[in-house]
DNA sequence: TTGCAGGGGTCAA
DNA sequence: TTGACCCCTGCA
C-alpha cells in the first residue's frame, strides 16, 4: 500500500492513506464500540484496548497505541493490507454502486473478535442502533475490565467463559430484553466448545454459516454478519432492512424475498458482496429516506 | 399527558 | 407464513 507509518508519542500516524475516513469506518454499522468525540476523533475499545482515531487532511491519526501493537493488531483490524481503491473501481461499474461509494469512499470492513460481534449482532436483532450500544457497554461495564484512558474509564468485552456464567436475568439486566436467553445459552455453547467459534474462519463461508445458525438468536441476517465483520468471508451479504430497501428500489422486484435479494447480490457481486453490501447500507441509511427508497424505482 | 407503533430479526407454531 | 417478543423513542 501506498502510505507512509509514522511514530509519535503515544502513538501512530499514517501518512497519505487512501480509502479511510474514520467516520465512514466506525458508524457504518459495522461496530457498536465507538464514540464520536467534540474533536470529530472517535473513541473505540477493541480487542481489550482503548484507541483513538483521528484524521487531519491525508493523515490518519491513531492515539493511544505503539508501533507493536500496531503491526500486531490494528493493522488487521483496520483492514489496512488491503487494496480499497481496486476493491471500488470494480464495484464501479455497477452504476448504483458507483454512486453509493461516492458517499462512503472511505468504508473499510473492520476484522473484529468473532465472540463480541457474535454476541453484539444477536443483540442486534429486532433492534436500534442506540440501543444496542448500550446494551453492549452495560455488559462491558457489568463483567468486562477497566481500561482507563484520558481521564475516562472504558471497559472491554467479558470473555466467553465469564458471561457463560452469568445468569439471563443478569444479563437482562442490560437492557437485551428478549434475547437475553439467547445470550446466555450462546455463551455456555462457546464456552463448552460445542461450537469451536474461533476456528469457523477456516472452514468455509457455507460450513461457518451452517455452525454458527446452531447458536439461538442466530438467524440468516445475524450469521452473514458475524462472517462479514469477524471472519473475513466477504461472500457474505447481510440483508437488514435498509439493504433491503435500497435493494428492491434499485434491483429487484417489491416481493422478492430475503433470501432471493441475497443470491442475486452474491451471483451480481461475487467475492466482493460484502463490500457493496456496506456501501449500499451507508448510502441507504445516510443520504436517501426510507420514504424515497420505499417507492418504486422506474430503471431496473 | 398518554398511548401506540415500530425498530440492523429470530423463534415457534 | 405469521405473530410475539424487551424496551425505548418519536409522534399523534
Amino acid at each position: 500500500m501506498n502510505y507512509k507509518i509514522v511514530e509519535k508519542d503515544k502513538g501512530i500516524v499514517i501518512e497519505g492513506i487512501k480509502d479511510f475516513v474514520p467516520e465512514h469506518i466506525l458508524d457504518c454499522g459495522q461496530s457498536f464500540r465507538w464514540v464520536l468525540e467534540d474533536d470529530k476523533s472517535y473513541t473505540g475499545v477493541a480487542m481489550g484496548r482503548v484507541i483513538n482515531v483521528n484524521m487531519e487532511g491525508n493523515n490518519v491519526i491513531f492515539n493511544n497505541t505503539d508501533l507493536d501493537d500496531f503491526k500486531n493488531i490494528w493493522y488487521d483490524y483496520f483492514d489496512l493490507g488491503r487494496d480499497y481503491g481496486k476493491i471500488k473501481e470494480k464495484l464501479s461499474k455497477d452504476d448504483v454502486l458507483k454512486e453509493a461509494i461516492k458517499y462512503g469512499e472511505g468504508i473499510r470492513i473492520l476484522n473484529q473478535d468473532e465472540w463480541e460481534i457474535l454476541i453484539s449482532f444477536i443483540i442486534s436483532a429486532n433492534n436500534r442502533i442506540p440501543m444496542i450500544k448500550r446494551a453492549v457497554n452495560n455488559i462491558s461495564q457489568r463483567w468486562g475490565k477497566h481500561i482507563f484512558y484520558n481521564g475516562k474509564t472504558y471497559y472491554s468485552f467479558p470473555k466467553p467463559d465469564v458471561l457463560a456464567n452469568a445468569t439471563a436475568d443478569e444479563i437482562k439486566e442490560c437492557g437485551t430484553g428478549f434475547r437475553a436467553k439467547y445470550i446466555s445459552e450462546t455463551a455456555k455453547m462457546v464456552s463448552k466448545r460445542e461450537v469451536d467459534l474461533y476456528g469457523l474462519k477456516d472452514i468455509g463461508y457455507e460450513n461457518a454459516r451452517q455452525e454458527l445458525l446452531k447458536f439461538p438468536g442466530v438467524g440468516p441476517k445475524v450469521s452473514d454478519c458475524i462472517l462479514l465483520f469477524s471472519m473475513g468471508y466477504y461472500k457474505a451479504f447481510p440483508v437488514d432492512v435498509w439493504v433491503k430497501r435500497v435493494m428492491r428500489h434499485f434491483y429487484v422486484a417489491e416481493d422478492v424475498s430475503l433470501k432471493k435479494i441475497e443470491e442475486f447480490a452474491q451471483d451480481r457481486f461475487k467475492d466482493l458482496s460484502g463490500f457493496a453490501q456496506e456501501y449500499l447500507f451507508y448510502y441507504a441509511r445516510n443520504s436517501m429516506g426510507k420514504d424515497e427508497l420505499e417507492q418504486m424505482s422506474t430503471n431496473k
